[in-house]
DNA sequence: AATGAATGAGTTTTCATTCAT
DNA sequence: AATGAATGAAAACTCATTCAT
């Protein structure tokens, strides 16, 4: 009954997410200033008035979009992060796994490309991706390093800058291929290899003994 | 040659970079699209007129900031890249230090963040970067590394991915102070300790003997 | 006859009264143009299209408004005036009365109010509160003025000007009051004290022997 | 040097006052809220641009109309209220005469028309216009008039009550003429004999001796 | 009879660009 | 060379009206 009996309906409750959906991918392709909210009802098949129908302003869809997508993303990474006991590269390896499958999916990437360009635009993106996102991830990357350090299984790094060196690399190869078009030789992001060569890097950057880390 | 020759010359052949200079500092806080050439006039101290004056339109604006910026940046950086002989850890370093310290100046740290915020809505911006920046910058560090690897100096890693390892987490570290106001504990960014930490785990990481490299 | 016959029978008729009154409100408040159908459908309890189930448009609210208002008032006023026989002060004083009473009750003066501020917008308000109210009252207040003066009651004053003069003065103390919150000292618009005062001066004004008038 | 030169002349500084002139009629016109400021624009000569360089928003236009117009008009007709010192009949009689002859010019009727729509609509009005206007010539008016009583000229009428007296058939008659083309037969407002009529049957109402004051 | 989601024409507002001075 | 008043095309936003349910 609550199923979408037929092809034509209205009044369906998927439009504020439909709408949103057709907001970032303008906004990810214009940017946010330049992006229209005519193209953005275009996109989403609807017309501008029900745009505004269910978004008070365009400000409001990009608030909406960062919403959305950023509520999921800690509540999936963290449980592991904080709850793994023994060694620390096993949850790293993992954080790095899910992220670069994350990354893969065009739509999944869509979010941080926009965040990272209009982040400067809209201070209340800076606050809540911080809020959501940051201030819980790393600390618990934090912690998980220190827990590794004091155990012995690290080398005595400094755990709040050594989070730089776990993701950045990460992000450069992204902003490489995404910005610049700049891919490994062979065409694609090469994804699995790529998290092969920083894990092995990092790995023996910060371990106490050598290889042993993976079989 | 700086010196002002007359004593009534104004400020002459100065203006245009004035405006550029004004245009950067606009485009930065606000984005391009969101930016007005008003503010732009006035920053710089001049009249909207005269901004059209130096520059046939509002894209001229950021086309000359690329430009103007982009083409010293390379003549510095390569030739220590390509000449030096030996261990690649030493030209390495030189590089990551010379990026900091630029970093370290606001101004010269405004470009690199237009360049961020601008490139998908400008393809010039891409291509232009690419052609006189990363397509320099970056085979000659990836031959720096298959060197070493070859010479044994370093570990079996693939130089174009390790690429990302180096200057990744500088990305990292200066994008989330920038861009989220996150850093290390302290208050500041904490440049040279995190270039040491950096350093410290990517040579560690990429070297076939632990820790000597540097004295 | 204001009883409801049956159990289930809703407001039933009732409904295009509710929503004419919900308009007067939201119309006087805020002004015609500026007011929305939507407030005027939410203050009356219903949706936005049982209002066009009534009324075929907008400007159908404003019209129902006035004819409806209109159309007892002159029925009310006008036989008293044209009946009476002796000293024209006492039908007048009973107008001044009648207004004053109506103008008490805050629903009552809402339509005075919405035709100042549309008359002009709307020329059939003008018209058919011409036709249905001025051109019926003010002739027979004419004729009452002009038979007093004829029978030597009042002096030899101009009746069709001194329509204003009986008039006005109401007008101006609702004015002050409603519209710009000037009120005698005391607080409230002190009907009572302001008719008194304003029939005292106009009755020493208009009649040929100065007081006994009324007792 | 300064006078206009030339038929042809930009920067008018006359700009903004052409533009609130052409305001006015619209707004008298039309209303507020029904009012387009393309229309303005096209009155007033100038592009819609231009109505925007001079003042930020629609409702600006109303402000500057409502400072523009009642700045001048209690400076006019205070002084002559305020010292008068012998019989109160002299400056009423000022004070009404200059009325009517502003509000036989019909620009200058415009405004009073302008405040009298859109008070409601615009707080900002009914303050102002009261700071302005009516908290310094309703006082005025009173003192005036209590003078009167206190020294027998006039008879013991409540003041504050009594102005309602003064300028309410004034205010019935310009309502009856504009708002619903009401007039006394012979097709003009007649507003001599209108005056004459009005201060005939006050001052016979509010005199402590019959007739004499007017010769 | 009643709803309220959807529309799109119409309005306010913005701003890059021009050009007379 | 420099100005800044003026423009008008384009964009955000509103709201009376419609219509499938």
């Amino acid at each position: 009954m609550t199923e979408t009996p037929k092809k034509f309906r209205r009044r369906a409750e998927a439009r504020p997410d439909e709408v949103l959906d057709a907001a970032l991918a303008v906004f990810v392709e214009k940017g946010y200033a330049a992006a229209k909210v005519d193209e953005v009802a275009r996109r989403a098949g609807v017309s501008k008035g029900t745009v505004y129908l269910y978004f008070p302003s365009k400000e409001a869809l990009i608030e909406g979009i960062v919403r959305r997508a950023v509520a999921p993303i800690a509540l999936r990474a963290l449980p592991d992060l904080e709850t793994y006991e023994g060694d620390p590269r096993v949850p790293i390896t993992m954080l790095l796994t899910v992220l670069i499958q994350q990354l893969a999916r065009p739509e999944a990437i869509a979010v941080p490309k926009l965040i990272l360009r209009e982040v400067l635009s809209f201070p209340f993106i800076a606050t809540f991706y911080r809020n959501e996102v940051l201030d819980k991830v790393m600390p618990a990357l934090v912690r998980l390093i220190r827990r590794g350090v004091d155990s012995g299984t690290l080398r005595k790094v400094d755990p709040e800058l050594t989070v730089r060196s776990i993701i950045g690399p990460l992000l450069a190869h992204v902003a490489l291929g995404e910005l610049f078009g700049i891919m490994p030789e062979g065409g694609d992001l090469a994804l699995d290899r790529f998290v092969a060569n920083h894990l092995d890097i990092l790995f023996h950057g910060i371990s106490t003994q050598p290889a042993e880390a993976r079989p």
